[in-house]
DNA sequence: AATTAATCCAACCGCGAGGGG
DNA sequence: TCCCCTCGCGGTTGGATTAAT
């Protein structure tokens, strides 16, 4: 069989942690430093592994984490990265200060690749679907009752009309790249926002600051909410 | 108001890399 | 060179929350 669990040891906890916990392991870190992972739960007086303790850290804990939702231009970004490194999550994280590597991949897995779809890309290549291969296309939604489509703008394409976008041809980045400037950015614009943006301290300014539209993919003929 | 479906994200698992003995 | 240990990464899961019916 695999290797057992490192928390199933010892009956040491898992799950969610709580706020002593959190307390507990902020104090040690802030404190003390981190010279060996697996020591700080016993040195913190955890009952966790240090695994779990080190992951808790990272993703939540780490006073320079930025929280709130990603904007635009991180997203346009965390796409060209992506095009060029693939999956490797830690080097994408690399470069967007306070954000963690489970953070963005999560975005990308529940939003970016949706929207990605949605415009006739491959989120894994990048390059335009083959229009019958592609599910979200308007042929094959509806000639395919059956298609994956009961997502939740899936369902407002089967009913709308045919966005813009997919009128002509499929769209590749350098076309998103086009409607983006369309709606009133530029580049130097852009990553100035972003700039701005890591700046800030309080997740609700980072929230509002002025990179942070949506206007293309709220655009409501695109269909997505 | 109750139930079901969809979405989000924190946390887990397993693997590979790298260092030290 | 081999083995063991630790760390970091990427993929996946499952519980909580929100939206839809």
């Amino acid at each position: 069989m695999g290797r057992q669990p490192c928390c199933e040891k010892n009956g040491l906890r898992r799950g969610p942690w709580t706020i002593d916990e959190d307390h507990k392991l902020m104090t040690f870190i802030l404190n003390n430093g981190i010279q060996c992972w697996r020591l700080v739960p016993k040195l913190a007086g955890l009952m966790r592994c240090g695994k779990s303790c080190r992951l808790r850290w990272i993703n939540y804990l780490r006073p320079d984490l930025k929280r709130g939702a990603f904007t635009e231009a991180e997203e346009d970004m965390i796409i060209q990265l992506h095009s060029r490194l693939g999956n490797r999550w830690s080097k994408i994280a690399a470069q967007f200060p306070g954000r963690t590597d489970n953070e963005i991949k999560n975005h990308w897995n529940t939003r970016i690749k949706k929207k990605m779809k949605f415009l006739g890309l491959d989120p894994r290549t990048h390059n335009p679907i083959e229009q019958n291969h592609n599910p979200y296309t308007i042929n094959k939604i509806e000639n395919d009752e059956s298609a994956s489509s009961r997502s939740s703008f899936g369902n407002h394409m089967i009913k709308e009309e045919k966005p813009d976008i997919l009128n002509d041809k499929t769209p590749t980045i350098e076309d998103i790249g086009l409607m983006m400037m369309s709606h009133g950015h530029d580049h130097h614009h852009h990553h100035e926002s972003l700039n701005t943006c890591f700046e800030l301290e309080l997740p609700q300014n980072w929230i509002d600051c002025p990179g942070f539209q949506w206007d293309v993919f709220n655009d409501p003929g695109l269909g997505f909410h």
